[in-house]
DNA sequence: GAGCACTGC
C-alpha cells in the first residue's frame, strides 16, 4: 500500500471503516491524473450502506433509514451508481446530467461521501444550490437518508445560518455562500469534492465558481468536480470543463403532450383566460398552472376568471374552481394556499383549482397535482443596458429550455397536457434556447469587486463560460475605481478590499465603510440594511390613501433616506412589534429582514474595524452628515433640476428623469442623490433625497472633473460656480 | 402619479 493512503488511515477521524478498510478483496487502488485513490466498488458501499452499524458514527442505523433505503435504491441514479464511481475515480472532473426526478442532488453526493469515506480526513465534500429553501430542505432529507443528524455529518450553510459543525462531511450550501468562502481561501482547501448543482440556472455565482473551479482543478489535482445539469446544454459544459466525461440518468415524470395554437395570439392574456376557461369546461380532473409575467396581471386575470368560472358554475356548465395567485411578494400565509385541497366535484364537472404564477412555479415552488399548463410565453427579465448603466425589468419571450421546464410542470403526478399559446413554428424558431445567463445581463461591478478578491487579476482573460460584453466590464471598472475600490492599474486598494468584505453593491459598501469620517455610521449602518431589503412601505390597494397619509407622519422633509431612518427607528422603539407594522402600513417581513442585515454587516464592520459613531440627535448636523456619507457612496448617483424646473438630469449621462410618486420631497431640490433608477412607462429616480453641491465637489472632485461635463453645459456652469465658490472660501478661510 | 420576475452574499 501506498504511504498516502496509511497517512489518510491513520489520521482518519472516521475509525468506523473496518469493514471498508479492511476488506481489501472490496478495494483497490487506481491511479489517475498523478494521484493515487482507493476506489471503492458497488458491492463494498451497498454493504457498508447495509448496516448493521452506519459508518459514519457507528451507532446502529434505525428501522425508517431501511425503509427509506428501499426507495432510494429504485431511484433511476441507482442504477448507475457502478459507471457513476468508474468515471469517479478515473477522471477530475465530470458533468452529469439528470432530469427531475432522476435523484440526482440527493444521491450523488451521498455517492461521492460512500466513496471518500476511507479517506477523508479533515476535508468535506460541498453542494451547490442557487435557493437557499433548496439547500435547506434537501440537507434535511439527506441527514434523513443517512441516518444521521441534520447539522452533524450532514448540514447545510446559507446565509444568517449555518448548521454544519466539526463532524460535517457533506454541506449543502447556496453558490454564493460558496463563492464566499473562496474569497478567503483561493482553493477552497477543505473540499475534497465540490458539486455544482443546477448549473443549467446559470446563475451569476455558479457561473463564476465555474470560471473559478476551472483554475483550482490546475493547482489541486487532488479536487473532485462534479457539475450537475439538466440535459440540454450538456455539450456546452464537457466543451468548457476540458472535455469532461458525462453521465446522463434519465428523469421519472409522466409525458406531457403539447399543444401550440394554430395562428399567433394578438392578446395572450386574453387567450389564457379563454384557454383556462375550455380547460375546466371541456378537459377531464386536473388542477391548472398557468405562467404570467407580474403581480398585477396576474391579480387581474385572477379576477376575471373567478367570475367566468362563477357563472359557469351557475350555469351547470362546469365544476366549482378555487382560483390562486402565486407570485414572489405575495405574503407566505397567501402563497400558501396553493396547497389547499382541490375542490369536491360537482354533477356539473370536476373541482379543480387554477394557480396563476409567475416565474416562481418554474424552479422554485412545485405544486403537485398539476395536470395541464397553460404557457403564453413571455417572462420578466432583468436587461443591463451599460450605455446607460441602467438595470431594467422588461417583459420579454422565454427560451425552448424555459417552456419545457414548464411543460414538465404537468407531469409530476400523472400523464399532463401542456397548452402553448403560441404556434410551433415560433416555438421552433423564434425562442432562443436558453435564456441568457445572468452574467450577460447583470451590472458586473459587485462581481468585479468580488473577482479581484477572488485573486483574479487579469478580468478580460478570466476563463468565463459566456464572456460578459466588453463594454459591461469597462462601466464596472470605472464605478469600481471611481468609488476608490480599483487604483487606476486595477488593482484593489484597501478600500476595495474592505469593501469586498461586506455582503453589498460596492457603493453601500462605500458609504458605510466612509461612514465614521461623517460621525454616523450607527446611523447609516441602519440605513444600508433598510436599503437592502424589498420594500418596507406597504400599500393595499384598498387603503392606499390611507397608507399614504400613516406614511407621512414619517416623513422627512430633506429625503427618502431620512424618512426610511425614521421609520427604523420607530419602529425600533415600538419594539417592532407585528400589531404596530400593521397599523402602521408597514412590512414586518421586510423590517425583521433589515434587522437581520443590519445584525450580519455590523459583525463586517467590527471584523474590518469600521468604527461605529453616532452624531447626537440634538446637533444640528445630525441629518446632515448622514446626508454626506451618502453624497460619499452615492456621488455617482446625483441629478440636478433641469431647466423646466419639473424633471431632472442625471450627471454626466445626461438623462431626463422624473421623481417616482413613491418619493416623499416636500419641495423639488436643485440636485438630488437617488437609490435607484427605475426604468418603467418612463425613467425614474427612486429614494431620492437633497443634496448640496458643494459635497459633489468637495467628496468626490475626481468625479466631478468640470472637463467631463463639456456635453452639458448647464451642469457644467453650475459646478464651475461652486468650484468658485469653493475657492474664495478656501481664501477667506486663510486670512 | 406608479409598481416589485426570481435569486444570492
Amino acid at each position: 500500500m501506498e504511504p498516502a493512503l496509511k497517512k489518510s488511515r491513520s489520521d482518519s477521524k472516521n475509525p468506523y471503516l473496518s469493514h471498508l478498510e479492511d476488506g481489501s478483496d472490496d478495494l483497490e487502488s487506481v491511479s489517475s491524473n498523478g494521484l493515487t485513490r482507493r476506489a471503492t466498488t458497488v458491492e463494498a458501499v451497498e454493504k457498508a450502506e447495509s448496516g448493521p452499524n452506519n459508518p459514519f458514527n457507528n451507532i446502529p442505523f434505525s428501522d425508517k433509514y431501511f425503509a427509506i433505503l428501499d426507495g432510494r435504491r429504485q431511484l433511476p441514479v441507482h442504477q448507475q451508481r457502478d459507471e457513476f464511481l468508474k468515471l469517479y475515480h478515473e477522471n477530475q472532473i465530470i458533468v452529469f446530467v439528470g432530469e427531475t426526478g432522476s435523484g440526482k442532488t440527493t444521491q450523488i453526493p451521498q455517492f461521492v461521501l460512500y466513496d471518500e469515506l476511507p479517506h477523508l480526513t479533515n476535508s468535506q465534500v460541498a453542494c451547490t444550490q442557487p435557493r437557499r429553501v433548496a439547500a435547506m430542505s434537501v440537507a434535511k432529507r439527506v441527514a434523513d437518508e443517512m441516518d444521521v443528524k441534520l447539522g452533524g455529518e450532514v448540514g447545510y450553510n446559507i446565509r444568517f445560518e449555518d448548521c454544519s459543525g466539526p463532524n460535517t462531511m457533506l454541506k449543502y450550501m447556496t453558490d454564493g455562500m460558496l463563492l464566499r468562502e473562496a474569497m478567503n481561501d483561493h482553493t477552497l482547501s477543505r473540499y475534497s469534492c465540490i458539486i455544482l448543482d443546477e448549473a443549467h440556472e446559470r446563475t451569476l455565482a455558479t457561473d463564476i465558481l465555474m470560471g473559478l473551479m476551472k483554475r483550482i482543478a490546475q493547482r489541486r489535482p487532488d479536487l473532485k468536480i462534479i457539475v450537475m445539469s439538466a440535459t440540454l446544454d450538456a455539450r456546452k459544459f464537457q466543451k468548457y470543463f476540458f472535455e469532461a466525461p458525462l453521465l446522463a440518468v434519465p428523469g421519472r415524470t409522466f409525458p406531457v403532450e403539447i399543444y401550440y395554437t394554430q395562428d399567433p395570439e394578438r392578446d395572450y392574456l386574453e387567450a389564457a383566460l379563454r384557454t383556462v376557461l375550455q380547460i375546466h369546461v371541456e378537459e377531464g380532473p386536473g388542477d391548472i398552472l398557468v405562467f404570467l409575467t407580474g403581480e398585477e396581471e396576474i391579480e387581474d386575470a385572477c379576477r376575471k376568471i373567478a367570475l367566468e368560472a362563477d357563472d359557469l358554475l351557475r350555469e351547470g356548465a362546469a365544476g366549482p374552481l378555487n382560483v390562486y395567485p402565486l407570485y414572489g411578494s405575495l405574503p407566505p400565509n397567501l402563497q400558501q394556499r396553493i396547497f389547499e385541497p382541490t375542490p369536491e366535484d360537482s354533477k356539473s364537472g370536476p373541482g379543480r383549482k387554477v394557480v396563476i404564477s409567475t416565474n416562481i412555479a418554474e424552479t422554485s415552488l412545485t405544486i403537485d397535482g398539476i395536470v395541464y399548463v397553460v404557457d403564453p410565453g413571455f417572462s420578466k427579465q432583468k436587461i443591463y443596458n451599460p450605455r446607460i448603466r441602467v438595470e431594467s425589468l422588461l417583459v420579454s419571450p422565454i427560451s425552448k429550455a424555459s417552456a419545457q421546464q414548464r411543460a414538465g410542470r404537468a407531469g409530476r403526478t400523472r400523464p399532463g397536457k401542456c397548452f402553448r399559446l403560441y404556434t410551433e413554428d415560433a416555438f421552433r424558431k423564434e425562442l432562443i434556447e436558453q435564456t441568457y445567463p445572468e452574467i450577460l445581463r447583470s451590472n458586473l461591478s459587485s462581481t468585479v469587486l468580488e473577482l479581484k478578491k477572488l485573486g483574479i487579476d487579469d478580468l478580460v482573460h478570466f476563463d468565463y463560460m459566456d464572456p460578459p460584453a466588453p463594454e459591461t466590464m469597462m462601466r464596472a471598472l470605472e464605478e469600481l475605481n471611481y468609488l476608490a475600490c480599483l487604483d487606476d492599474e486595477g488593482s484593489l486598494t484597501p478600500l476595495g478590499r474592505k469593501a469586498s468584505d461586506f455582503p453589498l453593491d460596492p457603493n453601500l459598501a462605500v458609504m458605510l465603510i466612509k461612514s465614521p469620517e461623517f460621525y454616523c455610521s450607527n446611523e447609516v449602518l441602519s440605513l444600508t440594511a433598510l436599503l437592502s431589503v424589498p420594500s418596507i412601505f406597504v400599500r393595499p390597494n384598498s387603503a392606499r390613501k390611507l397608507a399614504d397619509e400613516i406614511r407621512q407622519q414619517f416623513e422627512h422633509p430633506d429625503g427618502d433616506h431620512l424618512t426610511l431612518l425614521n421609520v427604523y427607528h420607530a419602529y425600533k422603539s415600538s419594539e417592532g412589534t407585528s400589531d404596530w407594522c400593521w397599523n402602521h402600513f408597514l412590512s414586518h417581513r421586510a423590517l425583521i429582514s433589515a434587522d437581520n442585515v443590519r445584525k450580519q454587516l455590523r459583525r463586517t464592520m467590527e471584523r474590518q474595524q469600521v468604527d461605529l459613531i453616532s452624531t447626537p440627535f440634538e446637533d444640528k448636523n445630525y441629518y446632515v452628515n448622514i446626508r454626506r456619507a451618502l453624497v460619499s457612496g452615492f456621488f455617482m448617483q446625483v441629478a440636478k433640476k433641469s431647466a423646466n424646473g419639473k424633471n431632472y438630469v442625471t450627471m454626466k449621462d445626461n438623462q431626463m428623469v422624473s421623481l417616482h410618486p413613491s418619493c416623499g420631497l416636500s419641495v423639488t431640490p436643485e440636485w438630488v442623490v437617488y437609490n435607484e433608477f427605475v426604468l418603467t412607462t418612463k425613467s425614474f429616480i427612486r429614494t431620492v433625497s437633497s443634496v448640496r453641491p458643494e459635497w459633489l465637489v468637495e467628496l468626490a472632485p475626481n468625479y466631478y472633473d468640470l472637463d467631463d461635463f463639456d456635453n452639458n453645459k448647464e451642469v457644467k456652469s453650475a459646478l464651475q460656480k461652486i468650484y468658485q465658490m469653493a475657492a474664495r472660501s478656501k481664501k477667506g478661510s486663510r486670512k
